[in-house]
DNA sequence: CTGAAAGCGCTTACAG
DNA sequence: CTGAAAGCGCTTACAG
């Protein structure tokens, strides 16, 4: 910028003490005093430089925020929380994408400590980062929270939705539906795909079946709606008999959702009539695929939310205490399951 | 950080001249200074303090973008584009979301601004602002691109998609179906609006054809989805006689495309039996609705990263010269339209 | 209530 | 090839 700090306490007659003291109200100022400093600071448009402020207070009013995949619905709507709310407080956001790589994700997350962001927001770690305690080294030295990656043993801010209770809805729903020969869809490594993986086993064996588990390695980008689109559609022409027998589907979010209607749709299978499929998140996505998407809602604004309030606390309180925060879940009926 | 570059002198014997040679390679340094000064580094994981050289410098290696919607599907592939070239680079992004809103892009900017950033992304600049020569003020104070949002009296740089071309390929294709009833949908304030609702009445206007515009207001959210579809719905229940005769929609992007179908199915219109659609932007949810959406591609990621690449070599080169940037559109044939 | 001075952690002429 | 010193624009004890 133009004008240094200098020159408004120039211009007003006083030291740049004062000036400071104007601008951050942390000491008291004569009211005319500050009147007039304001009124040189309002017509010259002054606006103090950041990085000398932050270099000695060692505050940036910045965060830092990680997503696995940017293109990925859920997390934009997370990140919407997130920005809202921080925006109001003051404080801008980094947004960095680790495209799902714990490699990337470990050098985003250095270099946002390096740049000195106030605190860090991490959306589905990596599970290889959180075993190697990488995220408990990062909170010794800055305010930080994961979000949806809970690993009880971990010294480490947690912001989750209550993915165990709503899959639980789910399974309850398909039940309720009189559905049994339920397949389970998931991705790769992530804690919420195991959890869901562990209520679903849980499920099966109460109701005396064998599990038929779809695993499709790249869960978070867009991509993976054509991956199990290809792989149920193969299996269904492999005549194989596990398949056949299915009359419902769980997925892990809507995405794979939408690959398993446009799968069974590519084989002559109409949704609902023929098989049933729940997803999970309830991105927009799943109110405009046809038949639209009976899901479980993240509420992932309001996940963000919690996320930016939290890690503000952690950083103006310094509160330091480690502790989890369990967002409600919901199920959203809509036209992709049908009673057996 | 833990660390300064003192630490770093003390321990290698040098002056914090010489380390600061050693990080950044500006000035000749004998190799085995440079080796030692470089396993002191190494050893103490010392990283330098981006706002003490931001300081001097007045170089901060970030970039500020700004989007009118960052739940929107077109506007996070743009972001993902910048992203991955400008983190190559060495740069960071800072994203904000105006919501549309004129004064919070102003806001945003202004505070970027503040925050010494390198250079700023403006996606779909809002008029208001295009008009008032707001951004030709900014361009003057730090480098900035406008995607998708010429107006040829600004001094500023632009990256845009060839929006005018992709348009006449959408009506050439749609007049080779043999439609001539096609109605507009477009949105509020928008350049690319008034460019395509420009062409569009001139393709009416040569085959006489008189036009038809639905304007939805809130075009780049994602609920203009169930406003359009409401608006659609509406129009055929009052039996609006224009809409009646109407054999094609060309939306102004795939979001109303969406909008379209669901309320021609609310209605019992078959898209594309009854009906066709064809959309602009090529979005995923584009491949994901049923029918698939015919649509014009604007190569978002690519968009993006031109967008990244101009404005760095703006930064770096201090290259001032205002010019403007295509990218090329590409029309992509799939279910949503039929032949008369 | 106000100011002079030290200092945050770096870079960059300047001198050698 | 190397170092001492000034300075980037601010904040914060310290002294009054």
């Amino acid at each position: 910028m133009k004008y240094t700090i200098e020159d408004v306490a120039r211009e007003a007659g006083v030291s740049i003490t004062t000036v400071s003291r104007v601008i951050n109200s942390n000491y008291p100022v004569k009211k005319e005093t500050r009147k007039k400093v304001e009124a040189v600071i309002e017509r010259l448009g002054y606006q103090p430089n950041p990085l000398a402020s932050g270099l000695i207070r060692n505050r940036t009013f910045c965060l830092g925020v990680l997503v696995p995949g940017i293109t990925n619905m859920f997390f934009t709507e997370v990140v919407y929380g997130i920005e809202k709310y921080s925006k109001n407080l003051g404080y801008q956001v980094y947004l960095n994408n680790s495209e799902g790589d714990a490699e990337w994700e470990r050098n985003n997350i250095t270099k946002l400590v390096g740049r000195l962001v106030d605190g860090i927001i991490v959306m589905d770690p990596q599970t290889e980062n959180m075993r190697s305690g990488f995220f408990e080294e990062v909170s010794k030295k800055i305010p930080l929270i994961c979000v949806n990656g809970y690993n009880e043993n971990m010294e480490v801010n947690f912001v989750l939705s209550n993915e165990e209770k709503g899959t639980r809805d789910a399974f309850d729903y398909l039940f309720s539906l009189r559905h049994k020969k339920i397949a389970f869809v998931r991705g790769g490594n992530s804690y919420s795909y195991d959890l869901k993986e562990k209520i679903y086993r849980e499920y099966m064996d109460v109701a005396g079946m064998e599990p038929v588990i779809l695993n499709t390695q790249d869960g978070n980008s867009t991509d993976v709606v054509e991956n199990v689109a290809q792989c149920i559609s193969d299996l269904y022409n492999k005549n194989n008999p596990v398949l056949r027998d299915t009359t419902a589907f769980f997925t892990c979010n809507d995405l794979m959702a939408t690959g398993v209607i446009n799968g069974c749709r590519a084989i002559g299978l109409d949704v609902p009539e023929d098989v049933s499929v729940i997803g999970f998140d309830n991105i927009i996505l799943s109110q405009m695929t046809r038949p639209k998407i009976t899901t479980v809602d993240q509420n992932m604004r309001m996940l963000g939310e919690h996320a930016a309030q939290r890690i503000i606390k952690l950083i103006e309180k310094k509160e330091t205490r480690c502790a989890n925060q369990m967002i409600d879940t919901k199920l959203i009926l809509r036209e992709s399951c049908k009673s057996l």
